[in-house]
DNA sequence: GCATTTGTATCAAGTAGGGTTACAGAAGGG
DNA sequence: CCCTTCTGTAACCCTACTTGATACAAATGC
């Protein structure tokens, strides 16, 4: 199933530059924290930086931060920025023409999958960073 | 992001023996249709099995059927029946727990993943087998 | 100028999935 | 009882994707 951790990944990362506000940090110590490498963490860091999620500063005294605040970015966000794209995928090939279903079976199911993933995002917008910084403080779940 | 093509094969394939309601439909001809290969359509096949939404026979005149109503049927259990997994997974490696972050993300993400997935369940659920069959027979999306 | 840190390119390794061939075993029909 | 037809499954190759690692140019601060 191959699901998808780099959502994760990215959640945790974030919410380590919620907690230090205005401090950059550096990917070799987001590194640590995640527990991977850093190369992986700054590829990661680049696909936020595009959503404009984070600002990275290269040089001396370099690193990452928030690019608002944390009550100002919500996780269906961060869920698109990764683009984590669709729940389920249609089959690589294209079914045959000739058949009744197979003619159809297409836009049916792409319909039904833009309805799931809204539903997803819909779900996921009601997080905030913050909300899940919070969380993870309180030790609540 | 390797999405699952598995899920849309299924449908595909169940729709097909909702259309041709108590007939033993062989994976050759499925296959044919999916346009993949008859051993990929058994092996998905073997899953619905298990999960007892087709039948299945062996030997001569044999092939599957649905164990159901097409409109007993809806699209959640289908979807748990390929065992899709998650929407997004957590990172292979613990976090360090060492760090305030990492010591409780897993647990909150952990949280929402759950809240997601339900969510997913139950719109998916809203549609049976049959309004599937329906909707590609009458072309309409 | 020098130390530091990101951004990226590149490569190796692991994993999952799809596709294919092969064959045992079940079932129907002479 | 034999032959044909199917499924169920194992084995294998190939492709694609992800992670992890090394390397280095370019940017930045002191």
């Amino acid at each position: 199933m191959a699901a998808n951790s780099q959502f994760s990944m990215a959640v945790h990362v974030l919410a380590m530059l919620a907690r230090s506000k205005d401090e950059n940090l550096k990917s070799d110590y987001l590194a640590s924290s995640v527990n991977t490498n850093a190369v992986v963490v700054r590829r990661l860091l680049g696909q936020l930086n595009q959503a404009k999620l984070v600002v990275s500063q290269t040089g001396a005294n370099g690193g990452s931060r928030l690019a608002r605040c944390p009550n100002e970015i919500n996780l269906a966000e961060i869920y698109k920025a990764i683009n984590c794209g669709e729940v389920f995928a249609l089959h690589a090939k294209a079914p045959s023409q000739d058949c009744p279903i197979g003619k159809n079976i297409e836009a049916v199911l792409g319909c039904i999958q833009r309805e799931i993933d809204k539903g997803i995002s819909e779900k996921l917008s009601r997080y905030t960073l913050q909300n899940v910084f919070e969380m993870v403080e309180q030790g609540k779940v």
